[in-house]
Order: C-alpha cells, then structure tokens, then sequence
DNA sequence: AAGCCGGGGCT
DNA sequence: AGCCCAGGCTT
C-alpha cells in the first residue's frame, strides 16, 4: 500500500543495474511528482525570449545555446543571434564567419557550425523543422537530449530529455548510486524519463525538471527548503542531499601557459585563422602557443618566439603570457613558419591578415583574443617581454 | 568507453 | 587560483 504525500517505500536490488530502484515509482508518486513540478514551474521559473515565444526555430536556437552554458549567459546572445537570423532562411543564407562572430564569447564553436549546417539542411528540405525526436536527432548538432527538448517544448510531443540536470534531480530523488554517466545508467534514466513525463504537457513537465535542477536542486549547495517535491525525495529523507549523484572520474588538468604574440606593423596587426575543426576552429586569433608552465618565463617567452617563427624584435613584438588549465593535454595550436618583408605564411594556420583595429571588429576571435583585442585598442597592454 | 570541445560560476 | 559543470561528436 502507497500513501500520496507520503515516501513510497524504495528498494534497492542489485541483480544487473544497481543504480535502478526496483520499487517506488507508483501512479500516485509519478501523478505528484507531476502536479509539483507543473505547479512549481508556473509560479518559478524564470522569464526567458524563447519561452515568451517559442517558436520552433527559436527553440532550437536557445537549445543549442543552452547545452554547456547557462540561461543567463545565453540570453543576451540569443537576442542579438535572433535579431540578426531571425528565421531558418536567414540562418542558412548567412556566411558562416557572420555566424560564429555571434557567436563569439560563447564557446564550442562546433555548435555554431552545424546549427550552419542544419539551417540548410532544412530549408533545402522546405525551411520546416521535422516535428519527431527520431528525425530531428538527424540534424548535425542535434542529440538525443536537443531532440527531446525540441519535440517536447516545440512540438508538444510527449518524449522525455535527460540532461545532467534532469540526471542530478531523478538521482536524488530516487537515491539512484553509482556513476550515472556510464551509459547503462544513462540508458536506465531515459526509460525512467519517459515513464515519468506528463503526457499532457511534455514540454513544462521537462523544462520543469531541468529548471529545478539548475535553480534549486543544484549540485553543490541545494536549496532544500525551497523544493516543491521534498516530500518525494530519498535523498532528503536521508538527510544527504549531495551524496547523489557520486562523481565519476575526471580527468586531470595541467596548467600551461599560453602565449599570444601581437606583431604590429604601419597600424596594422598580425592575425591568422584557426583550422577549421577542433579547438576554435574556424575563428581567428593573434598567433599563439603553449608551453609547459615549469619553464622560466625568459625560456619560455624565447621558445614561444622561436615557435611561432617571429624573430624577436623589441618594438615589433609583444608577448602577453596567461595561464589557462586544460583538460588532459599541452595544446600546440599553430605557428607561423615564415616572417619577413611584411609577408607571413602559416603553418596549421589556415590564413593570415594584417587587420586594422576597425576590421578587427568583424573577425570572430575566442573569448580571451578579443579580450586581448580591446586591452590592446585601449592601450593597456603591458607586460613586455622583450 | 574515453577523450575532446571552452566558457562561467563557485569556493 | 583551482575545481566543477556537461551534450554532441570522434576515435
């Protein structure tokens, strides 16, 4: 026997998929689990240009927007991309530099060359999204988690999305152990989802899940006493809100240092294009590498010179030294191979321009370039090397 | 299954 | 200054 409003009597087995509860998802918890949620969501969540229109372009948009970046950064970007493309057509027509200039600043530029690519794809299938999760998971950029939201916020289609909030919040309340991001677990979450999704309102319920996760049920410091489904969760009742979901492993970063250098030459600066995949592919960049942050900076500084192909010459070059943390790996971005009389050619580089600060304005550089860029319009770059 | 993308938030 | 976060894609 279930009580509503009461813990539904969990158990956990460990037969094949421990991190599964066998017990405890009845009709009951699942229709208040629904009715909370829903509620919550209407009275909470947080104004957004997707949600005051969302038509299913925006939505798309504001989903690829979304994955790896938060709502309220995403924002502003989303006005200024729609106010430019405001349609699929506009998208698709754009060249793809225009795109990734506004995209600048928001990172994993992969995104905004398939959104590219998929605007059009689908106007030369007739300018219309597909309506189901399984055709829009063709698009490139487009998975199981974008399929999802889009049909369900989009197109009303009652399929479920797991997200890394949606995973946190069905972790906790289900006491769900185990490294959740291994794919079995993920599969089990998505059979979960979908049994747990209201089929009247596909796209409040998820968004409701989601938002949850990332307002009130976030990782580190949750605000249990503003949760509307306390009453249904495990982890509260063990008084543990944080032991789900465990970490799973990560992988260790190293510090290196990252060298730009800035060559000017008759008001004009040396910059060059990143090959067209991987890291900031496509966008432009003073030329710069990386180097083992054990070395002396002197070293360093010679070395990174000697690596980009520019002979040291005191006015000419100026080397702006940051410390950045990657993930697993010393990334040796590109150099220059030739510099003289004013000409230079590129290795990995795809290209190089001699750019007025005017022109700068219009080539998409990664966040931390334009930093550089604007320090440099207003003269306060300092730290010479040479 | 594991690693690559790259910003921002938090401590 | 360093740790944490995370969907899609490639290998």
């Amino acid at each position: 026997m279930v009580r509503v409003h009461h813990r539904a009597p969990f158990l956990l087995v460990g037969y094949n998929l421990p991190t599964m509860p066998a017990v405890g998802i009845t009709p009951e918890w699942i229709a208040e689990l629904r009715r909370q949620l829903l509620r919550w969501f209407e009275l909470h969540k947080r104004p957004t240009p997707w949600r005051d229109n969302p038509d299913p372009y925006r939505v798309w948009v504001s989903e690829i927007m979304l994955q790896q970046t938060q709502t309220a950064t995403v924002i502003p970007y989303f006005e200024r991309f729609i106010a430019r493309f405001p349609d699929v057509h506009a998208l698709g027509a754009a060249p793809l530099e225009e795109v990734l200039r506004y995209w600048e600043g928001l990172g994993y530029y992969a995104r905004a060359r398939n959104l590219h690519r998929a605007a059009q794809l689908i106007v030369q299938n007739g300018g219309h999204l597909p309506t189901t999760a399984e055709q829009l998971r063709e698009l490139p950029g487009i998975g199981a988690y974008t399929a999802g939201a889009i049909a369900s916020i989009a197109f009303g289609q009652p399929v479920p999305v797991v997200d890394g909030n949606v995973t946190r919040v069905l972790a906790r309340l289900l006491w769900l152990k185990g490294d959740l991001k291994r794919h079995a677990a993920q599969k089990q979450l998505w059979q979960l989802a979908e049994q747990l999704v209201d089929p009247d309102h596909p796209g409040a319920f998820n968004q409701a899940l989601m938002e949850l996760g990332s307002t009130v049920c976030t990782p580190t410091q949750p605000r249990c006493p503003e949760c509307p489904v306390t009453h249904l969760c495990e982890a509260y009742r063990r008084g543990q809100p944080t032991a789900v979901p465990e970490p799973s492993r990560r992988i260790p970063t190293r510090t290196v240092v990252d060298v730009s250098a800035i060559v000017e030459r008759e008001g004009r600066v040396l910059l060059a294009q990143r090959p067209p995949e991987g890291l900031w592919g496509g966008l432009w960049e003073f030329p710069r590498t990386t180097r083992s942050a054990r070395e002396s900076l002197e070293t360093l500084a010679i070395r990174a010179a000697e690596q980009l192909g520019i002979q040291v010459e005191p006015r000419q070059l100026l080397l702006q030294l940051r410390h950045v943390v990657t993930y697993s790996k010393i990334h040796l971005y590109g150099y220059l191979c030739a510099w003289h009389s004013g000409e230079a050619q590129c290795g990995p580089y795809r290209a190089v321009a001699w750019l007025t600060p005017e022109e700068l304005q219009h080539y998409p550089l990664p966040a931390p370039q334009r930093k550089l860029a604007e320090a440099l319009q207003n003269q306060t770059v300092q730290g010479t090397l040479f």
